[in-house]
DNA sequence: ACGTTTGCCTAAACCCTTTAGGCAAAGGAA
DNA sequence: TTCCTTTGCCTAAAGGGTTTAGGCAAACGT
């Protein structure tokens, strides 16, 4: 006995999903959960989801594809040391603004999954930022492995608090960082 | 009914989780999971842990502890980049060797956890590192932050199979951003 | 041998996931 | 409008995982 049809969709359960995400934390997204917030019963969302784990995978999905657009936007114009802090702000904001969003999106994608998501777009916008350094092609794959490992690192230590027991605030450490890499991109073909 | 008594303690049940976590993941180290494996009913676990979140806690602990004491073994006697590598083998090599532990390693602790955990102990051993290159108090900080978050960046985006997809195998970057890294620290106070 | 402590048990309540099958609303065609 | 099909959400039920309460018997100190 029901009143009216809630108007679900795999899209709307993702985007319910990612706001649920960052208000309780992305491990207790739930499909229990998700049914409250739509006022349905559980089995319901089965009709627009196969499971958990899809519902995870489009979750992280969109959080993606979120990242991907906030970093092509960031990088319009920029280039060089511009463009690194440009890039790595785009991780670590959208770390503190949607930290649930965030969680989901390091979710271990299957291949093909992982072809259909912005990964490699983000991937592409990694390697506009080192187009203003002057590397060769193996040499940018390492530099993108860098990057993303600095930024992905720093970003899940902060968010996990591992900074909060040290001065100075972390901030100062993420310029300095941000600053070093900058040099290190610079003489990266000097080695 | 029951034959003999299990002889179940925390710190078993931490070890038996551990080893169950590097098996079939960490996030399906389940009460249920234990039990089983120790041929007991759920509810006695309860009796030596708190609920599954104590549990989690004392394996992540467990697996921290072990980082701390590979990495004080390996850091005898090495100094400079010798000594860089050494550490950041230790977080790469343990991941790949223990990707339940590791992931254990990762929970967020809770402030008095934290301090009981050998966590410290690890950073004190990045200290160590950084005692081989000319650093003040508070650049040593941010270099710190800066090796915690590559290494820990790095490593979990490897386990992730981010580098699967592209060539060269991840190996050589790894030295190569071990190479960068030491270079950093080593011009780190021109800056 | 005896009392106390300790370890594991059964039972039960509660929540989350997933599948199967059903009814009624929405939407298209005559 | 009426009829038919599709679709959306429902109930029911089975299967796990978590946690608490209370009990019995083994282990242990004396």
């Amino acid at each position: 006995m029901y009143v009216a049809r809630a108007g679900l969709t795999p899209d709307r359960l993702a985007q319910a999903g990612a706001e649920l995400a960052d208000e309780i934390g992305f491990e207790k997204v739930t499909a229990s959960a998700l049914a409250r917030h739509f006022g349905v019963q559980v089995a319901s969302l089965y009709s627009h989801v196969r499971n958990t784990h899809d519902l995870k995978v489009r979750i992280g999905t969109l959080a993606l594809a979120e990242m991907a657009g906030n970093a092509a936007t960031a990088l319009a114009g920029r280039s060089g040391r511009d463009a690194l802090a440009a890039l790595g702000n785009v991780y670590r904001d959208y770390a503190r603004a949607h930290p649930g969003r965030y969680a989901a999106a390091q979710i271990r994608f299957t291949p093909e999954e992982a072809a259909t998501t912005a990964g490699p777009r983000l991937s592409e916008m990694t390697r506009a930022v080192l187009r203003g350094y002057d590397l060769n092609d193996e040499d940018q794959v390492h530099a993108v492995r860098l990057l993303g490992s600095i930024f992905h690192g720093f970003v899940s230590l902060e968010q996990g608090g591992s900074f909060d027991h040290s001065t100075p605030a972390s901030e100062q450490s993420w310029i300095r960082i941000l600053d070093s890499l900058d040099a290190t991109l610079r003489t990266w073909p000097c080695q």
